[in-house]
DNA sequence: CTGGGGACGGGGCCC
DNA sequence: GGGGCCCCGTCCCCA
């Protein structure tokens, strides 16, 4: 990538996001250009709306914030105010001191009512941190809501330019740019990366305005990296008695930056513990976990666009130069992997191991439904989604014993969602357009969509192509829904009422 | 609908 | 810790 290159070049500010959302937090406490009120118990907080559809999917959703959703009955201007007693008071100021600040700040003692209060607003890094601490796995109560927020897949998103309301670039502009050569792999330019927000949660422009991110930026820092290193947190608040047993050396939000007295004690859930070898690190866009040294900034290009290696033959861009050398095979002709039984060769060694299947006859993956074979296990994934094999009545297995597979089951709504969650966030958010429209709303005690109730992980389709690179098997080892349901006898009361 | 090839992203291992 | 290389799972496309 050379500055004398022609087009549009992006110049980032890194500071720009830590300056807004500090003014934002300033406005907050003064109650300036607040539209929303959260209540808990009696306790009130004003806020702004854009900000809690900023961190919150639960909002997002509710406003009708979230890309691809009609927005139609979004909520108007009017102040309004959200009673969320089902949030503890305490939980709710440190998710809002969390949302203002990008760091989390609360004592150990509260931090299940935090977790409690994150999941159900939606608030993903502040659920993973949270049991991260407390040492709880939470594949079975977040994942819909991470899954949700991936929806649109990586390749549909790649294919078809499709931009998720999470991210905070375009992947479109990749082809705005040509450099003629492979990059250095070490520094990639991530000129598009400094001004989305910490945690995944960028302000609103920064997902938005993806012209402003076209071209190539002349300073090509690797923001991402450092806002996802160098994120500061207040260790003075931080409640000592904590000891890091929780922890498991695991990278949580902000964590993996040695923060001096951030690394000991207390409950630093934006501080962390010194990386070690190998240690994962978090996605500053996605939240993903990304295994392995060096892997992080691999991964970010998938949320750049940018292929910044180019096959000096055909000029088709990849992202990877391993996979770049693969490509040159077909320019070369070389294809190492030969079967042994027939003349094939194959410029992969997965594509030898699939045709090996052919010749050994071995159809390991059986249909649990109707029992069909197949040699590759996604010829039975797509089987299975194509809803080919829905008599149900054939359950008698061929050979073997493998236990019907829950993601089997149909999968009605296509988003992943509870069937009664689709009404009830519906509704609520028609019950917000009421209101904003100056009809006075409540809706008290049942039908509460908050997010923890909306999601149930599915097998369908697009929970899989949301997720599925990165979890595989994901659709046959997701928890069933029933699992989800541990906190569904405490009452979720949700009252919109005009101010 | 299925078989097969190719592309893509993530993780492990090693240097 | 970063990067190369490889393998794997998944998805898409085409016949």
């Amino acid at each position: 990538m050379s500055p004398g290159e022609d087009g549009l070049i992006g110049i980032p500010f890194p500071e720009h996001s830590n300056e807004l959302l500090s003014r934002l937090n300033a406005q907050r406490r003064s109650g300036l250009l607040c539209d929303l009120t959260l209540t808990s118990r009696g306790t009130r907080h004003p806020t702004h709306r854009s900000v809690m559809a900023g961190v919150s999917l639960y909002f997002r959703r509710l406003f009708g914030a979230e890309e691809g959703e009609d927005g139609g009955e979004g909520v108007g201007d009017n102040c309004s105010v959200c009673q969320l007693d089902c949030v503890s008071p305490d939980a709710l100021a440190a998710l809002l001191e969390f949302a203002y600040t990008a760091t989390l700040t609360i004592r150990s003692s509260g931090m299940r009512e935090v977790l409690k209060g994150a999941q159900l607003l939606g608030i993903q890094c502040v659920a993973d941190a949270c049991r991260d601490i407390l040492g709880e796995s939470g594949d079975d109560l977040t994942d819909p809501v991470e899954e949700a927020e991936q929806l649109p897949s990586r390749r549909k998103q790649d294919r078809c330019s499709v931009v998720r309301a999470s991210s905070p670039v375009r992947p479109a502009w990749r082809n705005s740019h040509h450099e003629t050569a492979p990059v250095s792999e070490e520094t990639p330019e991530y000129g598009l990366l400094p001004t989305q927000g910490r945690e995944g949660h960028p302000p609103a422009a920064a997902g938005q305005d993806g012209a402003t991110h076209r071209g190539m930026p002349i300073n090509g820092s690797s923001h991402w990296l450092q806002e996802s290193t160098l994120i500061p947190y207040r260790p003075e608040d931080i409640p000592s008695d904590e000891d890091e047993s929780g922890l498991k050396g695991r990278v949580t939000p902000h964590n993996n930056q040695p923060h001096g007295e951030g690394e000991r004690g207390g409950v630093t859930v934006g501080g962390g513990r010194k990386r070690k070898s190998q240690t994962p690190q978090q996605c500053p866009v996605c939240q993903k976990i990304i295994h392995g040294a060096g892997k992080l900034p691999r991964h970010m290009r998938t949320h750049t666009g940018e292929k910044p290696f180019q096959c000096p033959t055909c000029g088709v861009r990849f992202t990877r130069n391993d996979k770049l050398k693969i490509h040159m095979r077909k320019h070369t002709g070389e294809r190492p992997y030969s079967c042994p039984s027939c003349p094939a060769r194959f410029l992969h060694s997965y594509d030898l191991k699939n045709h090996l299947s052919l010749h050994s006859g071995d159809r390991p993956f059986e249909c649990p439904l109707c029992h069909k074979a197949f040699a590759r296990e996604d010829h039975l994934q797509r089987h299975r989604k194509g809803h080919s094999c829905l008599e149900l009545r054939t359950r008698r297995p061929r050979h073997g014993n493998r236990p019907p597979d829950p993601a089997s089951s149909p999968t009605p709504d296509p988003f992943g969602l509870h069937p009664d969650s689709m009404s009830a966030l519906a509704a609520a958010r028609h019950l917000y357009a009421q209101e904003s429209r100056g009809v006075p709303v409540q809706l008290l005690g049942a039908g509460v969509p908050l997010p923890e109730m909306l999601w149930r992980p599915t097998g369908g389709e697009m929970m899989n192509k949301g997720g599925g690179d990165s979890s595989p098997h994901a659709s046959v080892t997701r928890k069933p829904w029933e699992e989800d349901e541990e906190e569904e006898e405490e009452e979720k009361v949700f009252k919109v009422e005009r101010e």
